[in-house]
DNA sequence: GTGCGTGCAAACATTTTGCAACTTT
DNA sequence: AAAGTTGCAAAATGTTTGCACGCAC
């Protein structure tokens, strides 16, 4: 299993300083709740803890989807369809580009990260046959160790 | 790049009478919809198909949603989220339950089966560390090779 | 000050549900 | 006849857009 690095604030806001994308009271907030777990978050859930939390201050639902999605662009968040109705959110490491893979928990439903690197010999094998700018998507299911004993 | 055989219409309906599930002429013609490309195709261009089809018939939207969904369940059809909006069905093998993989031509959108065993050893390693029942998706995107010629 | 970001309301697209009538087995 | 399926209308869900106001740079 791959050590997930979060990457720091100040390292976020370069970022997103850099791509012209502004750091708003909003966004922070937003980033603080990408932060605060590895898990993968969807707007509403979201949503749901900035209003659960201390200085829950304003922010609508639609400034979620909007902020996420510039996130995406300037590639400091991943998105993920582990959930087959609604888009998920985490944050991307910084330095290596290597997004990562999520394995989903049938039972307590616990999202893992997961290491990929096996994929990278499918990846020169389709290069090899003339695929090119190849990327991918990747998620499990099943029963993680945990619940499995 | 695996050759993915069709099923005959004949074994489909077989498995859908073992699992009670009715052999209508609604869910014939989405069947033979199904059969008519390997593209993985939405609910609404299996409709738009089927009435510019000879004999269109009645079928609604809301029959093809529900017959895919039985199709799922008894495992003769497999639903993929390469667009991002809209879920995507094609058949299944009958025979070998390995689902198969995709490769969506970012240029030309044609959509090519791909060969994944070599995620075998990936499913491996996350057995030895414990994970059970492990399915998965995987779906690549990139420029296939007519297109980058 | 400019341009990007925000909230609100409303639109949109996809998928699901309720129900009475109808077909397959 | 029983069980499952259909069409229609309506609802639910997730996400996007238009617009006037507001804030970061």
């Amino acid at each position: 299993m791959k050590k997930h690095k979060s990457p720091s604030k100040e390292a976020l806001f370069a970022k997103m300083r850099e791509n012209k994308v502004k750091v708003t009271s909003q966004r922070e907030k937003i980033i603080d709740c990408l932060l605060s777990t590895s898990q993968p978050q969807t707007a509403e859930e979201i949503l749901a803890k900035l209003k659960k939390s201390k200085a829950p201050g304003k922010c609508d639902l639609v400034t979620i989807y909007r902020s996420l999605h510039q996130f995406e662009k300037i590639n400091i968040v991943q998105k993920s369809f582990f959930s087959e109705n609604s888009a998920q959110y985490c944050l991307n490491d910084l330095d290596d580009h290597h997004h990562h893979h999520h394995f989903l928990c049938k039972k307590c439903q616990k999202i893992i990260e997961v290491d990929s690197c096996l994929l990278d010999s499918q990846l020169k094998n389709l290069e090899k046959k003339g695929f090119r700018e190849i990327s991918h998507r990747l998620e499990f299911f099943g029963i993680c160790p945990d619940c499995a004993a």
